[in-house]
DNA sequence: TACTGTTTTACAAGCGTTTGCAAAGAGGCA
DNA sequence: TGCCTCTTTGCAAACGCTTGTAAAACAGTA
């Protein structure tokens, strides 16, 4: 393998004269700088960042923390942060803490190992599961954004989207097509005040005569069919359903169709997310976009400041995001129900 | 930061004792190793990977160059190959090519600057384009394999699957139902001799009367909707549609329903890759399986044997992987078709 | 020519580990 | 007690880079 020291001999000038050529630095011929550039190419040699980071105790590497990849949220956010760190120059250690998010911990700690310049942490269900090794890591002052709502959030710079805000825009725009029987599927509420369950009991009690149903514990296509079933069995059954994510809205969608109901004719039909399925799914969904460019990018911007500027640790930062809701085709008026 | 001399200085014995007490060295006492490893935990202490990879010349961190993340194929294979890299105790430096890939030099040149262990690089929909810099990589020896079948497979080593025969397996079935006139819509032959559409086109070739229909060129929801309607209008229109992927085939499926024709009772839709989103669509898609969950593995086994035995370089090594068929609802037999 | 000031280059220390080798201790035996 | 072995520990070099500082080279000026 190639060193400095190699390039060093063949141009005749010693190793710390090519460094500064390859870094760009002030203080070099220009002529050599050039020789030394070409001279660096011809023999292939790759700079060993390895070292470089060990030297200059900065590892230009982004640490990312994501429970999962099957919702497709994750992915494209691994893809935007991806994306915005290497226009900055960064690269990007991905590490996966599990749906239950139960090596959560484990995954920092990895990072901070490996000299991490700072860790975007995407909080899932459960919020955020390694606090101790937040801790930890707060105590050496390694930059960390989290990303969504959780608890004690004043205790972490964090990047989140107020989906009590789109929860209840999605359902007063349901309570506005005449619908009062709403029954929202989903695993829990995980976001707090901010939580779109939140959002949606909120613009339910302030309609009179709506009945909201919410039913969590909903984790899989197999739990959505059984609920929606059970749903759709009583005696005021529902006339809108919302999915807690797109992806439980194609859940619900499914077991409609395979109950013979159809979507919005019968019955409507709202998700969560915007991600691509609900623009592929048919009936194409009513959704709630999730701001999902604008959480990366900020979550990239402010780690890269924090990194770089190291301003005032003691105050905590939030950006906090609006959604907004996206109407296709999956909701129309209740059946019953006359303007 | 704590290193490994504040430990020793703490515990009263030099740096090197510490090393081999947390490398859990057989060179030193059992007490004084237990007592070093807490006051370790004491301190907080957190092994500096930088230096232990410089001082080895091993990151155990893997690169892994994937073309793009909204085909869902890429997020399912990230997760199973970080999955395996951590079993295995490494990390994961993660790369994103671009749909085109024309970054892939660039990400290839980066995993190589950072001095990973081994490289995973998934071939995309234009085989490899940083042909220059692998020939560099595999100058240095350093492991790479290759997923997907690419020309010249004879230089890398590769964990592929055979997608000429599953087109072959599925083109069968539909022409078992009584299709003849079958369309397939997708990109572009990409995978050579292995590439489904060659499969396709071989098992319509041996069927007296089939009438095969290639329309590539199709990258996005809205191409695929031209074609469908132009397919649909013309004299012979088509009685089965298979995508090039399941993608593919949501967006024909939602072309079929926006011109009012019913899959499967009017025409039979298949697709490619056996997605969750081919589950999740209504009618659940008959699809081609692709045995992902082995290529993950095989690849990430393929590279760590290469990473420590370093057996004979010469020889490539190939892991060729079959497909195989789900039959689930969306192909009937042709509307004018008896048995 | 000698001196000063300004580039330009070389030297050397340091980043935090690992690891070969030497040294120190401990214990056994004559 | 002295010598030898074996275990345990410490020393120092190395990994490949950055960077502060000293030295050299080169002009320009008196």
């Amino acid at each position: 393998m190639t060193t400095l020291n190699d390039v060093a001999k063949k141009a005749g000038v010693s190793y710390s004269t090519v460094s500064r050529a390859l870094a760009g630095s002030t203080l070099i011929n220009a002529a050599t700088r050039e020789r030394i550039i070409r001279v660096a190419e011809g023999t292939g040699y790759q700079v060993n960042h390895v070292a470089r980071s060990l030297a200059t105790r900065r590892s230009f590497t982004l640490g990312l923390v994501v429970p999962e990849t099957t919702n497709p949220y994750f992915p494209k956010l691994i893809d935007l942060i991806v994306h915005h760190a290497r226009i900055a120059g960064y690269s990007l250690l991905l590490n996966i803490s599990g749906t239950d998010q139960s090596e959560e911990g484990r995954c920092l700690q990895a990072l901070h190992q490996r000299r991490v310049d700072g860790i975007i942490l995407t909080s899932g269900l459960h919020g955020i599961v390694g606090r101790e090794e937040i801790d930890l890591l707060q105590d050496r002052e390694l930059p960390l954004v989290v990303l969504g709502w959780v608890p004690e959030a004043e205790k972490y710079d964090l990047v989140a989207c107020d989906d009590a805000a789109g929860g209840y825009e999605l359902t007063n725009h349901l309570l506005s097509l005449g619908h009062r029987r709403i029954a929202l599927l989903g695993p829990k509420v995980c976001r707090d005040k901010y939580d779109r369950i939140q959002g949606f009991l909120r613009a339910m009690a302030e309609c009179p005569g709506a009945q909201p149903r919410v039913q969590t514990g909903i984790y899989t296509e197999q739990e959505a069919n059984t609920a929606v079933h059970e749903l759709l069995g009583s005696d005021d059954s529902p006339t809108a359903f919302i999915g807690f994510n797109d992806m439980e809205a194609t859940w619900i969608v499914n077991s409609l169709s395979d109950a013979g109901i159809s979507c919005p004719q019968e019955v409507a039909l709202a998700g969560f997310g915007d991600m691509d399925v609900a623009r592929y799914l048919s009936p194409r969904l009513t959704t709630v976009a999730y701001p999902i460019e604008t959480v990366a990018e900020s979550a990239v911007t402010m780690l890269l400041n924090r990194i770089s500027a190291k301003v005032d640790l003691s105050v905590r930062q939030h950006v906090m995001l609006q959604p907004h809701l996206v109407i296709r085709q999956s909701c129309g008026a209740p059946k019953q129900f006359k303007f």
